[in-house]
DNA sequence: CTACATCCTCCAGCGGCTAGAGGAGCAAGC
DNA sequence: GCTTGCTCCTCTAGCCGCTGGAGGATGTAG
């Protein structure tokens, strides 16, 4: 268990290599203790945090906010209100980019779905990109 | 219609004059010509164009797609292949990041709905992080 | 003639990495 | 011992698409 390498903790947590360094840079993991060649080695801890970092990232939350979640963590005693208030803040983006993507693809499809495969001259694609008017929303 | 400033340009076209000295930059827009005192004077077609930009960019198309799409929008008897494949792979990519954004939000309605409220040690918005094998999906 | 708005250029910074240069250390095979 | 090849180190720069600020020039109104 002892003597975790840097490629051992990238294999495990799922973080690639630079970026554990970047993570311990700009401070989001503790420098681990190096051995005698001045090499990282990290702990099972280091791993569980990387692992943490990973999935949260993959959720979409920003550094900040994965900043103070590792430290709630930290500080098991507290309430969990503020976890609580990032993860609706996260659901609340989420569902807002949700909404935008799917009026999004919805001009997109009126885009590619009326192409009459001639020439640019009376392309669509191109004829709505120019003409914010012929767009099907009218919110952007 | 003639000497339109950059502000006038930026109002016009919806894009920040920043953004407008950073596309002529980039060579998105060519560069206008200047008046007695350096500064740029648009035309009609800077704006028409500024206005494309600013609609595919809020469709999520990379500045290289519109680029590409400008390119085809000057030449108007090529065919518009092009144009079409653009906008189909932009649309591919608008429909794969939905459905992670929908796996995305129902892990975090998981997270949020089972939240009891109290402290950190039990927090399953926490938990969750921690520990990916909680989560209700696992492809990632 | 002053005040203020607008413009200019140049450069640095954002987030979140990612890649490369240039070098050190370590284990295994000869 | 010596070489090969892998891993590791630090440091720096680059990616995208802007955005903001410094410091200065010009234009316009009162």
């Amino acid at each position: 268990m002892a003597k975790i390498s840097i490629k051992e903790a990238a294999h495990d947590s799922g973080v690639k290599i630079p970026t554990i360094r970047y993570y311990e840079q700009i401070g989001l993991l503790p420098s681990p203790r190096r051995d005698g060649g001045n090499r990282r080695v990290f702990e099972e801890s280091d791993l569980r945090r990387l692992t943490f970092i990973r999935h949260a990232r993959e959720l979409g939350f920003e550094v900040d906010a994965i900043r103070t979640l590792l430290d709630l963590q930290d500080t098991p005693d507290r309430s969990c209100a503020e976890a609580d208030a990032i993860a609706r803040a996260r659901l609340a983006d989420v569902n807002q980019k949700i909404r935008s993507l799917v009026a999004l693809r919805a001009e997109l499809e009126v885009m590619v779905d009326s192409c009459t495969h001639g020439h640019v001259s009376e392309c669509r694609v191109i004829e709505v990109l120019a003409d914010h008017g012929k767009c099907i929303f009218d919110r952007h």
